[in-house]
DNA sequence: GACATTAGTTACTTGAAGTGACTAATTCGG
DNA sequence: CCGAATTAGTCACTTCAAGTAACTAATGTC
């Protein structure tokens, strides 16, 4: 996917696309062609002309045909670490695939769970480092947990992912109570069996309008 | 300021310094040496070999002598936007200067509040308005208020800074409440006496471990 | 049909945030 | 000198969200 050109790019794009699997965050990474590491994020130069967000999808685009359920920035990196460009700062993207979706990655690609990934080039791993602490810290700001959802879902599906992402258990009462006050799902007719115990009813990710939440300066939450 | 060669630069370094005055939050601008708009945020190209977070200290220092109190990235800007500089992308950073910062700017800078800013160029335009979310979604994740107070501070002052930045009034007893459980302050063993009234006791920022803080989902904190 | 298993709800407890009224210490105007 | 005004700081009570465990519901397995 690098697109080697003689002349050095001003900057990179890289994408640091991750998914559930197997009760883990994963990470897709590019077999690299050459260099010490033999995997890296996917990235690319720019093309001239073309934004970044644009940059960023046409990668995401040439990996799975078609834009990442959502995506965002993480920011610039550079400061003298080492990339598999020569590029000065790569600009990076962090999006989310939902669980399930066809990889049709032939070989080039594969995913790994981050707590197992292979050695990185130390831009890159900053890069990936900052991609996680952002989806985490972004999750009470932006319903991230759902991108990685497909379109319907159980209540316990929902419930496991929040904590994958917080890593931490939460109660099944509490969760519901708060879920049902954030007016974020709505239930369909479908039920899902899956083998033993009660069938689970299938929800919706529908966000409503709501009040702007008065309450709660919540110091105790600051974290330095 | 800008550093005018003749090669257009692979990115620019652009800075938001912000304070707080007259009850107002308030950006730093420069004179514009050219162009349509009068006034820019303050920015420049990079050194070779130099790191982003340095040449973003670098421009900060030559304008104060030293760094601000608080520096953090916001995010690499392009897409096309128009910028004083001809360069595709901008990478910028927000600093943030205490209340009372003898400001050394002689002519060429000026502190504009937010709401009345004069016209940016575009690119400048998206990078003020995203240093300013930034800062406001930052505030429950890191201490930023108190690197808006000088040393030591009143709670008074303390909680009209929040009130300034989250945009709404706060409740003396439950502010106050929430400081004490936050473990950020401490007393110190002044007073300061302002005019008529009760003197009040003048606390400095001095955050403690603590507990993970393990409470709450706050799904109902979400915003969109 | 008894039991294990998973889904979903209910009721009670705990604890934080909302609120207004209270006390404390100072200045100012008579 | 004294009382009103002003700002600082605390207290007590209320309200409501989150913690928790026990309950009911619906399915599969033996």
């Amino acid at each position: 996917m690098p697109d080697r050109r003689p002349r050095k790019p001003p900057y990179t794009i890289d994408v640091v696309l991750l998914t559930a699997a197997h009760g883990k965050l994963a990470v897709l990474l590019s077999r690299a062609p050459e260099g010490r590491e033999k995997w890296t994020l996917p990235w690319d130069a720019p093309r001239s002309g073309e934004g970044l967000e644009v940059s960023a999808s046409r990668l995401s685009k040439s990996i799975f045909g078609e834009d990442p359920a959502w995506k965002e920035q993480i920011g610039a990196f550079g400061d003298g670490k080492r990339h598999p460009s020569d590029a000065d700062i790569s600009v990076a993207f962090v999006g989310l695939v939902p669980i399930g979706t066809p990889s049709p990655i032939g070989g080039v690609h594969a995913w790994f769970p981050i707590a197992d990934a292979p050695s990185l080039a130390p831009r890159q791993r900053l890069v990936l480092d900052a991609a996680i602490s952002m989806i985490r810290s972004r999750m009470d700001q932006s319903p991230v947990a759902f991108r990685l959802l497909p379109q319907t879902f159980t209540l316990t599906d929902l419930q496991q992912m929040y904590e994958l992402l917080l890593a931490k258990r939460l109660h099944k009462a509490s969760f519901r109570r708060a879920l049902q006050g954030a007016w974020l799902v709505e239930p369909t007719d479908e039920w899902r069996s899956e083998g033993r115990g009660r069938p689970a009813q299938l929800y919706r990710y529908a966000p409503r309008k709501r009040r702007p939440a008065q309450r709660g300066i919540r110091l105790d939450l600051l974290s330095s």
